[in-house]
DNA sequence: CGGGACTTTGAGCAAATTCAACCATTGTGG
DNA sequence: CCACAATGGTTGAATTTGCTCAAAGTCCCG
């Protein structure tokens, strides 16, 4: 872990740490239905907006932030609200630029990380519809937001927001309530980062996308009758689950297989797993 | 690195997880006297009270997440808050407890920690003097918090912390900023135990706790004339740096002899050290 | 001065990394 | 429509960082 690149390759880590500003590339990434909604793929970027503009019908309501919120709060907030589609691998932006919106995910899902200067990564955290980020402390964005599939976001002017906030304070109560469970999980990643095995990462990690695939709208969790087994999506690269257990994708590939072969996953390409028993995965997360 | 512990000794391990619970060790542990104000150090435990009860006084008032509040809000909060010591390594409150309290640091250092079942441990954050902790999501507290030295807090009850949020919007703002503060803190906290190595990992905690001194209230990190260099004290032990930092403590011993041996630094005992070149530490820190 | 807790240092080991080769999938252009 | 280049994933061999085990040195309080 923490194993500094010796041989610099700077072609690799300027790709990286710029990503991929282009717009055009949105081939041969994995697009999973269960991630949009029928609205959301329509072309018009205002995909949950009735006639009026208002974000009534919006499918995600009931887990984002605007849950706290009347029908004449939420015309309000869609009044300062813009929509936005992002293609996979895209950027939605990126560390040290200035801090000036505040993003809700529609659909898709959205990973945030940071960088060294020599091209090291951190995946901070992969974000699902109903997350929001860019409620930075600073001026400055202290991340890097980019696109892991097809990405529909509301977009809120910061400043604008920080106005609404006073008028509905629920909504600033509900916004801490939503960065205290951020705090939380990224405690409990700490622990993941500081102190677990290859193993108990990636176990982790598969049972953490089992919570998250379950709050997906048109939730991909399956499971089967009586509760043995799991089938989960992992919309993200090998190399986005390595950065993000602090691990390299080597490892991540190894562990994937070791955890075939000793009988606890089944799996179907690289993007789909089967978890056999959830509970013994449990066991192995925690290093029991 | 996530080294497992193979040989599981359970009496170290049992002692770790449940810490210490008898209040009757207070010795052997550095009393630094910059995180204790004169007030403090009376026997009193209304330590930052006037004569009438109120937080007028305090010395952390500006530092605090009381800084946003005026005389007569200090009053309603100050009615709601009762004020404890804690000696160094007393528990305040442990995981998976009920989470019936918000706590204030009014003098020294605490500790927050998560455990895995075999007791290996990640400390979470140290917190100075002015932080808070215990607003956790939910009904347990998700953390360990321990005082590493004598400790004096401020104890909010939860519940009626919560009707004054209501009362006092900026509180709840204010909190939010700080709560904001600290999830980028743990973000950038991921990047280096997921991607740092041990020499970087040192040196950016060493740069952290200049930070940290800087804003004790009798503030310790003394400059030298023409900003050559900086002194530091470290209230914690060895073994708590390698829990914060996802090492060991023969790792970290190690690291401070070859930064001392590189001359980065100077060390007087293990609680003091001398940065001499704060800016060549920062580069170590980022792998430069 | 003595004993316990904490820290430092050394020697060997192992988990995860680096380097490298191979395989699978997908999209493109002839 | 197929060959082939490109991207991403898997597997193997050798290396290395940081860990484990062990012993000696410090510091501090009684």
């Amino acid at each position: 872990m923490g194993y500094k690149k010796k041989h610099f390759t700077p072609t690799v880590s300027i790709a990286r740490y710029k990503a991929i500003k282009s717009p055009q590339e949105q081939h041969s990434v994995n697009n999973f239905s269960y991630l949009a909604t029928d609205a959301a793929k329509s072309t018009s970027p205002d995909f949950h907006r009735d006639a009026n503009g208002a974000c009534d019908g919006c499918a995600i309501r009931h887990v984002s932030l605007c849950n706290v919120l009347d029908t004449q709060e939420l015309g309000t907030l869609s009044k300062i609200s813009t929509d936005h589609r992002k293609s996979a691998k895209q950027i939605i932006c990126s560390e040290d630029d200035p801090a000036d919106h505040l993003f809700n995910i529609h659909t898709g899902v959205v990973r945030l990380s940071k960088m060294l200067p020599d091209g090291r990564r951190q995946v901070t955290g992969f974000l699902f519809p109903g997350d929001f980020f860019g409620l930075s402390c600073g001026d400055l964005y202290s991340f890097t937001a980019e696109a892991v599939t097809e990405v529909d976001l509301c977009r809120f002017s910061r400043p604008k927001l920080r106005a609404i906030f006073r008028d509905i304070p629920k909504l600033g109560e509900r916004v801490l309530d939503m960065t205290r469970t951020e705090l939380d999980a990224s405690h409990a990643r700490m622990l993941l980062l500081g102190r677990k095995t290859a193993r108990e990462k990636l176990s982790t990690f598969l049972l953490d996308m089992v919570k998250k695939n379950a709050l997906t709208p048109n939730g991909a969790a399956d499971e089967t009758s009586d509760n043995q087994g799991l089938l989960i999506d992992l919309p993200m690269s090998r190399t986005d689950i390595a950065d993000f257990l602090g691990l390299t994708i080597e490892t991540v590939s190894r562990q994937f297989s070791l955890l075939h072969k000793a009988g606890h996953i089944e799996l179907d390409g690289a993007h789909r797993v089967f978890l056999k028993d959830p509970d013994q995965l449990s066991a192995l997360a925690e290093g029991l």
